[in-house]
DNA sequence: GTTTCCGCTCCGGCC
DNA sequence: GAGCGGAAAC
């Protein structure tokens, strides 16, 4: 038991009482995965079996760390824990009892795209306005439904739900949420929302299946419980109701998936639904010096929402916290790419004790510019993920339809690539008759005669004899010989290799990339069903992350700020701290969505070990075009004694193009959509726009009206960079003034419009300041 | 039915 | 600025 020595006396009181339900409210850097780890190790060393213990995490990355401590703790013993994101593990039990729903245990699980694609297609055939009902839109709509366990049928029925969507002129969604989940049912798909979604009506309609799980799971642990939703929590607490040996683990102040539905209050309210729970707090920060530890507590002190704690780190105080302003987003890379190389050789750092983190996966590209110019060697996490590459997507269709033919995304993803002549009117035609006869895609091309007649049936005959190829072919070779067998007839290799370019050649390594992938897996003998379907299980559920790459290389590490969570560094730059960038525009509504920012800037700064460098620059490229930029409100409320302040030493000018962020708000609209009050819209340079949703179906730019008021300034009175009022076009900012008064002639630009010239004696122009 | 080109949306983070 | 879907051209 010489683990239990090395950890102070709560680390220590959370690791040995195993018994009832308990609250690990684990501070940044306060060593709580190796709370995890021993509390499972210990429970196995008392002689609980793995197979009862279930262990989740939030992310695949997190998982696999888990897994890989809890290993090298107690050894292959570990194995046989269930331990995995609350997706991958209750996506394994579906398919265990999937036909209690009535569902297939081979069922496909769509990803986001496979949904959107989906819902594109529903609007399609329902004639909506694809403008209006907008598919990101209703996606998020469904998704929030589902999160909060609200069936197709409660939504229709709620009175509260259709007066909202009524009000949003979308009194459709119902309707498209129940075709929506009958087309999935019918493609035996669940969507992301489902594994849990499901998972929830199984146990809720099948009481010998949630005693089965109850006897099967005796202790539960959770970690990052603040990041929970309510379908998510609803779960939890069912598995844990015969023995209460729940134990959770979280910081609400790293709480940062709201987006999701995450619902903080899961944490803050355990106690209520766990009155004899014992609480354990992780207060001693080992990651971070004493500056770096002292300035996230003064940033999270400006929350309102949060439990009471006290961070705090005895190691030494460290350096203070720089703060870099650069003229441009390509500078702010070349300042951070100099930093790195000139911190490495002066104190012999290696790259990989270095990480950039950003708000969006946007930022990335200026970072990654500027490294390579000084041959930094880095690494880029998340982003457009492996198995969402085109080719990726191509070929896992075919395997998809060929192990649940059903599968309606993947039938129309492939049945007109490569090319043969199954155009759109076809597939047009082949859902009106899965349609009518109430029968799946598949059933109609496996048909075609009787439901298409035509010149066309032929070729659908020949499609369906392709995929019938395929599922014999399955059924006899191994998980490689299968893939490769479909990649080759399905005639995708040859239509990637004969393609020359540079985008070609890469997209045919992707593929042989995959390819090897399944290789590995099918020689693998840690596994029994080596088959290609038992690949597909889960495959939607991976990420970049679960790729076997070659690690332990010496690179710098980008990512976003919510994919660094867990994660630690002895240098770490945390860039673009900008107004409107981070805090990000779209939390700028809202008291709690900007809260929420400003745990993501907590966790930001937590991750550092040694030192801290923040970056903004005054301008950046934002969808094609130079915007001006204001410093992060959270420099401003970092105290200024932890802070050393640098201005780039760079000759270029700043300049003003348009400041003018557009004005899609929609995104945290939709996420409001379920928690009610939506605060009055934050003062923005388009204020007097206020935020609404489109009236009307017109594509046409809504006619401005102008503010109640409304005069004209003179001629004389304009000068360049001013923000202006146009009657007509709304408001708008000089960018260039010529000729000699009275003629001078003003280009301004303005949202949504572009540049126009105005003669300034003739336009009816007013200046806003 | 296929190709080309235009215009719209995207850049909010994850499973 | 890129990638995608739809309309127009072939």
């Amino acid at each position: 038991m010489d683990y239990l020595a090395g950890l102070n006396p709560q680390q220590r009181a959370a690791v040995e009482n195993t018994e009832g339900p308990a609250m690990i409210v684990a501070g940044a850097g306060s060593g709580k995965t190796r709370v995890i780890t021993y509390r499972v190790a210990h429970l196995i060393e008392k002689g609980v079996d793995p197979f009862n213990i279930l262990v989740l995490t939030f992310t695949n990355k997190a998982a696999k760390g888990m897994r890989e401590r809890i290993i090298k703790v107690i050894g292959a013993e570990a194995k046989n824990i269930w331990m995995g994101t609350f997706h991958s593990v209750f996506a394994k039990i579906l398919r265990v009892e999937a036909q209690k729903i009535g569902y297939p245990s081979n069922f496909t699980i769509y990803d986001t795209d496979d949904s959107k694609s989906l819902i594109r297609s529903i609007l399609r055939e329902m004639q909506l306005d694809d403008k209006l009902y907008n598919a990101n839109f209703v996606y998020n709509r469904i998704s929030a439904a589902k999160n909060n366990l609200i069936s197709h049928v409660e939504y229709q029925q709620s009175a509260e739900i259709q007066a909202e969507d009524v009000s949003n002129k979308r009194p459709l969604i119902g309707t498209i949420y129940e075709t929506y989940t009958k087309r999935c049912f019918k493609a035996g798909a669940m969507d992301f929302d489902d594994l849990l979604f499901k998972t929830n009506v199984l146990l809720k309609d099948h009481i010998d299946v949630l005693n089965k799980y109850q006897q099967k799971f005796r202790y539960l642990m959770v970690d990052e419980y603040q990041d929970t939703n309510f379908s998510q929590y609803t779960i939890v607490k069912k598995l844990a109701a015969a023995y209460l040996n729940i134990c959770v683990v979280g910081d609400d102040a790293q709480s940062i998936y709201g987006f999701r539905g995450a619902n903080i209050q899961n944490i803050l309210n355990f106690e209520k639904d766990y009155p004899d729970l014992n609480v354990y707090k992780l207060e001693q920060n080992y990651r971070s010096t004493q500056n770096i530890v002292e300035v996230a507590n003064s940033i999270i002190a400006n929350n309102k929402n949060q439990l009471k704690k006290n961070v705090f780190s005895d190691n030494e105080s460290g350096d203070r916290i720089k703060v870099q302003r650069a003229f441009t987003d390509n500078e702010e890379g070349k300042l951070v790419a100099e930093a790195i190389v000139q911190e490495r050789t002066s104190k012999g750092y290696d790259h990989k004790d270095f990480a950039i983190l950003y708000r969006t996966n946007a930022q990335s590209r200026a970072m990654e510019e500027a490294l390579r110019k000084l041959n930094v060697p880095y690494k880029i996490y998340g982003g457009l993920s492996f198995y969402q590459r085109k080719e990726i997507k191509d070929l896992i269709a075919y395997f998809r339809l060929t192990f649940n033919p059903g599968d309606e995304e993947a039938i129309k993803r492939v049945i007109n690539y490569p090319k043969r002549g199954l155009g759109d009117t076809t597939v047009d035609k082949i859902i009106v008759a899965a349609d009518q006869h109430d029968i799946t895609m598949w059933d109609v091309v496996c048909d075609p005669q009787k439901y298409i007649p035509g010149r066309i049936a032929s070729q659908l005959n020949d499609f369906a004899m392709l995929i019938k190829s395929f599922m014999a072919e399955a059924k006899k070779l191994d998980a490689y010989e299968t893939a490769l067998y479909i990649a080759q007839h399905s005639g995708i290799l040859k239509e990637l290799h004969t393609d020359d370019s540079i985008e070609g050649r890469s997209r045919y390594e992707n593929i042989s990339e995959l390819l090897n992938g399944i290789k590995e897996f099918a020689e693998r003998e840690d596994i029994e069903d080596r088959s290609l379907a038992t690949f597909m299980q889960d495959v939607a559920l991976l990420t970049n992350d679960d790729r076997q790459d070659d690690k332990e290389k010496d690179t710098v590490s980008l990512m976003t700020i919510h994919s660094a969570k867990g994660l630690e560094f002895k240098n770490v730059f945390v860039v673009g701290l900008e107004e409107n960038l981070f805090p990000s525009q779209m939390s700028l509504n809202s008291r709690s969505d900007l809260e929420e920012e400003r745990r993501l800037f907590y966790v930001a700064i937590t991750r550092a070990e040694k030192k801290l460098t923040l970056t903004y620059a005054t301008s950046r490229y934002r969808w094609g075009n130079l915007t001006t930029c204001e410093p992060s409100r959270f420099i401003n409320e970092i105290n200024a004694k932890y802070l050393e302040l640098e201005v780039a030493k760079s000759a270029m000018s700043s300049l003003g193009e348009n400041s003018f962020s557009d004005e899609r708000r929609s995104w945290s609209q939709q996420r409001d959509a379920f928690s009610k009050p939506k605060p009055a819209s934050a003062s923005t340079a388009n204020s007097a726009t206020p935020a609404q949703r489109p009236k009307t179906t017109s594509i046409l730019p809504k006619a401005h009206v102008p503010t109640p008021g409304f005069a004209p300034d003179a001629a004389s009175a304009f000068q360049n960079g001013m923000e202006v009022e146009h009657e007509k076009f709304g408001f708008g900012k000089i960018v260039n003034l010529e000729g000699n008064l009275p003629d001078v002639k003003a280009t301004v630009f303005f949202q949504g419009l572009g540049n126009k010239q105005l003669l300034l004696k003739f336009a009816k122009l007013r200046i806003v300041k």
